[in-house]
Parts: structure tokens; sequence; C-alpha cells
DNA sequence: CGTAACTTGTGAAATCATTCACAAGCGCGC
DNA sequence: GCGCGCTTGTGAATGATTTCACAAGTTACG
């Protein structure tokens, strides 16, 4: 298939999560217009982003909302549950390990780690924290599919190392450091400070 | 000025990273193509990205690193500090209050707020929690520029209503909901079951 | 001083993403 | 069955961003 953008993907997500709430009203149907005014985005955008995967929709009356629903959570692969775990468990990482909007998602987080011997063994929403000495091992035995990185800067890149290694294919890095990753590894980042300066920019420079 | 992509000044943001690092090591000058294959761009990307702002180069030579660090500093509006507060002491604003990478930018928690009796009084990292319903009379004392919202998606409408009434101009928002703000405040969101579905996206469809 | 080796700054070209605009399909009422 | 109102799907046009490519400036050094 032609590459697809990843704002094409990010707007996908966000169809879907209003589609469900839609659904959960009642309603059978939905234009893209409808759609777009809550993406807050242009009817045109929505059409092109679900032309890029097949035509939906009937002319004059919309797009039936269980069916595009069915069919973005396809598109985006949540038709199942993804295995995650979860490297570092300090206020971050715990934090991530408590957050419910992943299961609800279906990202199950199936392990935490920490190099921290005071950490190891606390219970994290059910979950408790192992050593992280047995990250491989673990990895070997659970199979996981994404791997959230939550540790500081300084240790992340050899973190990175050893999932890849080890065969975990997907990272999300919370660690605020640039990170090499080999080509079959797919790496995002979220950069909290960076977000912040990205406000700070706008309020020096965006003003009348 | 002209209108500066989002892309640009993220990429900015990286390369000060990159340049403090690099100063720290010492180096006097830094081309444009070092600072590059650090930020994973390339050496156009760079020298296009500072050309929005003034030309800081010397041909020949490269960079002057601390000049340059202090002029992108300049330009993200990073010269001095910014006062953040913190609204829902969850788990996840509670890890957002203690994350030390903030201060270090210059982001100063001031104040972190929550709903729940059960929170309020509770010391995050020397800041208190305080109630909620002191938010208006706070942000009148205190004038924060920056609101980190770490809160439930069904009451961050409300509460994103509530800042932009009280004066602040930038939110950073952690909720996962579609929000709608005043022309004159610039919202962010953050989503991290967003970023896992787009994870999600790349396993099931990018790979041989 | 002259030349070689670098490196910047920047128009022009190429690529990528969004918006426009409209033909064509569908449902409903009569 | 026909016409009206609504909505999709999609090429074409526009706009935005990235990459190319090269003239011109700088240093180092014999």
């Amino acid at each position: 298939m032609k590459h697809i953008a990843e704002s094409t993907v990010r707007r996908l997500s966000r169809y879907l999560r209003f589609l469900e709430d839609f659904e959960a009203q009642g309603h059978q149907t939905i234009s893209s217009g409808a759609l777009a005014a809550q993406g807050g985005t242009t009817s045109a955008q929505v059409r092109k982003d679900l032309s890029f995967f097949g035509s939906f929709g009937k002319r004059g009356l919309g797009y039936s909302v269980s069916a595009l629903s069915t069919r973005i959570r396809e598109i985006l692969g949540l038709g199942r549950t993804w295995k995650v775990i979860i490297v570092g468990a300090g206020k971050i990482g715990a934090a991530l390990a408590q957050y419910r909007g992943f299961r609800e998602r279906g990202f199950l987080v199936v392990s935490v780690y920490d190099a921290d011997p005071a950490s190891v063994g606390r219970s994290l929403d059910g979950v408790i924290v192992r050593d992280q000495r047995q990250l491989e091992g673990d990895i070997a035995r659970l199979k996981p599919d994404i791997a959230l990185l939550a540790v500081p800067g300084d240790v992340a890149q050899p973190l990175v190392d050893r999932l890849a290694r080890s065969g975990v294919r997907a990272i999300l890095n919370f660690a605020p450091a640039p990170l090499q990753v080999p080509e079959h590894v797919t790496l995002r980042s979220v950069n909290m400070a960076l977000e912040l300066e990205i406000l700070s920019y706008e309020l020096v420079n965006k003003r009348p």
C-alpha cells in the first residue's frame, strides 16, 4: 500500500474516539462533516483520509458508525490486545503503569522493570516491578509487542539497544534523549519539556 | 515575522539540547552537518531552520556554539523562568509535578490543584496540593504563564474554560479529550494512548 | 599571495499534505 | 418513476515543507 502520513493515522485515531461516543449515543450513521467538526478538521480532510483505505460511505447518507469504527480499528491494528512492558518504575513509569486509558484501548501492561532494588518487588496496580536484569529473559518468554521507556536520559540508549536486541519491535520513549534504533524497530518519543518549549515559543512570538 | 512551522520550532529545541551538551564538552564551533547528525536530520534542514531567524554562521567555519545556543534560547523564549501550574494531582499530575526536567529548562511549578479532598494538602516535591476551588483566586495572584492539565477527560473542558477565563494563555493538556479554547489561548495536547495507537498502526502495516 | 578544503545562506526544484470543486450515487416524498 | 436535497469520492489546484545545488565567504597553509 501507498505510504500513509502520520498526520492521517493520528486523525484516524481521533475519529475512532468520536465514533465510539457517537455509537454509544445510538446513532447509526454519520457524515464526514459531523466527524470533521469534532476533530477540528474539514469534511474534505476526513473523506481524503478515509479514501486511502477504501470507500466505506454511502453517498447522500454518510458512513455507518459501527462499520466505520470497525474498519478504523482494523486499520490501526486495534482488533487485538497488545502486550506492553514498561522499563523504568520511577514517577513517570509508575504513572504509566497505572494509567487506565491503555487497557481500555487494548494495551495491556504485562510487566514493569526497574534497576533500583528499592523499587523491585513493589506492586503497581497489580503488576509487580521486576529487576531490570530479567529483561532479556522475560522478553523471550512474554514476547511483548511494545516497550515504554521511562528512564533517565543517560541510560536510555543502552536500554534501547537491549530491547532491540531482544526482539522488541516498537518503543515509546519518554526519556529526554535522542535515540538510535536499528531499522527493524519503530521508535516514537514523547518529550514533555519540549512541548513546554513550544508553548514558550508561542507565548513569546505569536501574540498581537 | 513570517510564520514559522511547528516542525521547525521542534527542531530548534532539539538543536539547543545538543548545543548545550556540546558546549559543556568545551567545543567552540559546530557545523550544520554535525548538528544535523545528532538531531536525525540533514545539514540543509538545519541551515534552513536557522535562516528563518537570521544568519549566525561563518562560512568555512560553522556556528559559534555559545552564540547559537543563546540565540535559540532567545527565539524559544527560554531566557526567562515560566511559572507553571498543574491542575490534577492524580498519578500523571503528581509525576509531572515531580519531574526534574521542567525546572532544568526554566519551567517552575508554582502550584498544584486537585478536586479530591484526600489529595489536597499533600506535598509533591515541596509544592502543596491546593483545592481546585482556589484556582481562580490563585491565578489572579500568581499569574502563571502555563497550565498543565492532568485530569480525567470528562472534566477537562470545564477546567479549560475556567483557566481561559482566569487569564491563562497557554495550556498543555494530558487529558484524552478533544478541547476547545478561545482564540487568545494556545492549547497543546499530549495523548499517550494515541501514541501507542500510532505504534500499533506501524506494527500492523509497516513490516515486510 | 594563492590555492585547497570547508561551510554557510538561499533561490529553485521536488516532494508532501490540504483544500477545492464537482460529478455521481442514494433516499425520500410525491 | 422523478426530482430534490444531501453526501461521498476524487482529480486538480493550492499551499507547505524539505531537499537540492551552488555561489560566495572563511580559514589554513605552503
